[in-house]
DNA sequence: CTATCGGCTGCACAGATTGACCAGTGAATG
DNA sequence: CATTCACTGGTCAATCTGTGCAGCCGATAG
């Protein structure tokens, strides 16, 4: 489940330069194309990569606002609920979380105007009793996956000592 | 800035079977090689494609926690505070907002009692007044663009006609 | 109407990459 | 000591990529 040194500087090398292909990583890794194929498997079937889909701007798309909702939910309405905010294409991610509010909502639209268009549409469900917006000013840390990859990386060498015997 | 139907269609495509090449992605779309090959360099150029990294799911890293931390900040830190958190690693996002919190970020953690580590690293630090935390229960839409991307598409055609010209 | 332009097709080429093998080596295990 | 596992370094045929080309077509400008 945890992965090595190797594991790690190879995640962070796809992540920097994703059109390299499984030769040349070899090469800048500075082992066996063999292991990298195997290391590259064994990483997706661990589930430790998801795969290698193409990362989309919604702001390139043309919905450059991105919002966050908290809603709060009637109680036994949450599949309902679910169900609805799924048919939501502006809807990018839900949650259910503990907290004040029990769900968390991620939403992108195409101004300020047009994000109460999806507000409304998000929320005019019956099983949504409240929403409370948040809309995203600034992003100074986009969403990245490097500097956690690094960590258990580095975690599992202390732990395990470096390389994997 | 816009994308057309096959636009839609390539990084949906991209998207449901990342691995596919270039050749294969032209056979499934039935346009030429070249076609595809323009298209992308188009996307990739637009910035509608950012880049083809590894998906990495956090929790197979060891970190099955997930948690929303909305931040108060004092006025004037907030530069200060971007520069903190963006060097937590356990930090994936930040956001800044209007509403009640001045900031909004994704943690993970390695086990709820490590979250608790996780956010004391992230509020103790001088400038940030005041934190609330949702922990992620259940995901029930993860991070997903084909809904919107199929919504792109098909705007595009209702407002200028299906194809190009 | 005609010339031009951009986008798409179908084709071709050399070069590189992939997936699949294999035998050998070294370290750790029982 | 025999076994197991990961890695190396090599080969093989099949495939894909990047590139360039000529031709076709619809849209646009003069």
């Amino acid at each position: 489940m945890a992965i090595d040194h190797l594991d790690g500087r190879l995640i962070v090398l796809l992540a920097r330069e994703p059109r390299i292909g499984v030769l040349e990583a070899s090469r800048r890794l500075g082992v066996a194309r063999g292991t990298v194929q195997a290391r590259l498997d064994r990483l997706q079937s661990n589930g430790v990569i998801r795969g290698f889909g193409p990362d989309v701007d919604p702001a390139a798309l043309g919905y450059p606002v991105t919002a966050f909702a908290t809603l709060e939910i009637k109680q036994g309405q949450g599949a309902d609920v679910r169900a609805h905010l799924g048919g939501v294409p502006e809807v990018l991610e839900l949650h259910t979380t503990t907290g004040h509010g029990d769900m968390l909502c991620r939403l992108v639209a195409r101004s300020n105007a047009d994000l109460q268009r999806v507000i409304d549409r998000v929320v005019g469900f019956d099983g949504i009793v409240r929403a409370s917006t948040a809309i995203v000013m600034e992003n100074p840390v986009p969403l990245r996956i490097i500097p956690l990859v690094e960590q258990a990386a580095e975690d599992t060498d202390r732990f395990e000592g470096p390389g994997r015997h």
